[in-house]
DNA sequence: TACCTCTTTTAAATCGATTTAAGTTTGATT
DNA sequence: AATCAAACTTAAATCGATTTAAAAGAGGTA
């Protein structure tokens, strides 16, 4: 490995100068700045990372936590965080993470390594049982932020959401209001957007004790299987709607009904939530609301580079997106046969 | 932030037994182990990483690119690394690449971080003009290794493959065998998966001066274009068979071709690439070819493993997979209406 | 030439953990 | 009690880059 030293030796200065050249340090002479640059270039000099960091108490690198499946809505929140980063000077290292044990190799791997800053994308469980190791990075003047993960963030860490539960119960109210009666929701339990689907339930004193409610479908997979399930009931006991918890979930029931004979939205309209890149796409296209995940995602890094800049800023900022319905072909009036 | 003499001196001992204490070296008494373990646990002392990695040279992290667009394919490969990777007290750091350039401030943050070695997966362009940065990343001693990278990976860098070429042969001539005259191409250009394509052409004495050659067809989204595309052709003009570079380019070329009245495989027959997991999920259900991705990650973080064992490793491995048809639901013989 | 100022360079301390060689303690043996 | 080995503990050097205070050099003036 190439030294600083080396550099020095080199171009005839000491470590010293060497260093205060390549940093752009105007104590040195324009002339030695010049060479010494020339030769750690010829050198392919790349500072030791590790001793820099020791020094100068900066990594330049962001930590971003991200759930590891596939679903673009991720892949995008993570792709624009980077690029917003990029442009600042920061790298991001992605963690992908399946349980509350890998988040937590990477809290410590954060600690360990003092990252500048972390974004936490989701929460891998309902329970956030993280959430105090996260607190106590933050206490350890790591910068945090949250971007989609819905729990309490309190008043040490920044967040960006998008209103989740006022997007099931506009998804839920339109399917109301189409002439749907037997609506189902296919989701995750306890999370807002089985709340915002229940007030739906609750406004229109629709009560079904939970015979259409279908709990832990969350991908593609999931929503697949969902829907061979349905299809193998008399249709009388099928539901005439369904909201799912996004739209991979959605897809994955529109593409197992119609295999199974059961058209989409003439027998059961289905309708997704997240307006991911493919929603408008598929074929029927799909009815869904629209989550402004990039817009989130911009206003995640920003608040995590200006906590990063000003580190005792002033108290939380905790941000909510407001979201919108997209109509399009999966979802029409109850009972019109076309 | 906690450093090692604060533990030290809480638990009454100087830095040096603190640290061989919690290193768990036998020079140190049972009991001051023990009483040193349980004053960093209270203190909730996590070691500095830039610190020890700086002294011990080694940062048990392992950089993984990885080009950052949506697919399963990658996405597992990904999965798998991690996994076998932490079961060996790695972390992985996922770096998405989209360009050439990204590639490059990838490997400097390597290089900077010294990390202890690197996975490449994929290549973001067909001419590999990275390679020999990272060539230099070996040099310095940073073990590396490529999967699914399908350029000449020279002797110094290990490489794990599936037969590309084989895997578009097979599929052509499937194709062919299936009574398919006008049989197209929908991917990159100068790849292994065009020659495969090319050979079966050559082979059968099909000549379509390139006009069932369509290049830079990639995503879904591609495929998706591509397809309407297609449908806007006289029928007679159309290919009756497309194969296509990857799973999600075959689907969206389903897609907008069923969307358009064009049916598969009754009208034309689509072979994908890669067997992802939607691929036999889908309706119907994509002919393909296996790749077996999760077995070549398997290989390629153990390969890794062992060269970062054993640096001075004799020559680098080469590492071909085979490659199998999946029949399945979008291909048949040409002409046949059900 | 002597003196002073301004510019440029450098020696040395530092970041936090590891590790080796040297120092101290303990306990056994005579 | 003196001696010695074994068992522990610690001082100090080290990793590579940064940075401050001090030293050296250059140039100008009287």
């Amino acid at each position: 490995m190439i030294r600083l030293k080396d550099v020095a030796k080199k171009a005839n200065v000491s470590p010293a100068t060497a260093s205060l050249a390549l940093n752009d340090n105007e104590l040195v002479n324009d002339k030695t700045k010049a060479r010494v640059k020339k030769v750690a270039k010829e050198m392919n000099y790349i500072p030791d990372a590790r001793a820099k960091a020791l020094k100068t108490k900066e990594t330049k690198i962001i930590g971003l936590v991200i759930p590891e499946i596939d679903n673009p809505f991720f892949s995008e929140i993570a792709k624009e965080i980077k690029t917003v980063a990029k442009k600042n000077g920061y790298n991001i290292i992605y963690c992908g993470v399946e349980s509350k044990e890998d988040e937590l190799d990477y809290i410590t791997l954060f600690r360990g390594m003092q990252v500048d800053g972390a974004i936490f994308a989701s929460s891998v469980s309902t329970s956030d049982l993280n959430i105090d190791l996260i607190k106590e990075l933050a206490d350890n003047f790591i910068p945090v932020v949250f971007i989609d993960r819905l729990l309490d963030a309190g008043d040490r860490i920044d967040s960006v959401n998008s209103d989740l539960e006022r997007a099931a119960f506009i998804a839920a109210e339109h399917l109301y209001n189409l002439g749907h009666r037997k609506i189902a929701f296919a989701g995750k339990e306890n999370e807002f957007r089985m709340t915002g689907y229940l007030k739906v339930l609750k406004k229109y004193n629709l009560n079904y004790d939970n015979q259409y409610l279908f709990k832990n479908i969350l991908s593609f997979e999931d929503g697949y299987k969902l829907g061979k399930k349905i299809a193998d009931q008399l249709e009388t006991k099928r539901p005439t709607a369904i909201l799912s918890h996004n739209d991979e979930v959605a897809i994955g029931l529109v593409q197992s009904l119609v295999s199974s004979g059961i058209s989409v939205p003439e027998k059961i309209s289905i309708c997704g939530i997240d307006n991911i890149r493919l929603s408008h796409f598929y074929n029927p296209a799909l009815t869904t609301v629209d989550i402004p995940n990039k817009k989130m995602a911009r206003k995640a890094i920003k608040l995590l580079l200006s906590k990063i800049k000003n580190k005792n800023e002033s108290a939380a900022r905790h941000i909510k997106f407001d979201v919108s319905l997209i109509e399009r072909e999966t979802t029409q009036k109850v009972g019109l046969n076309i």
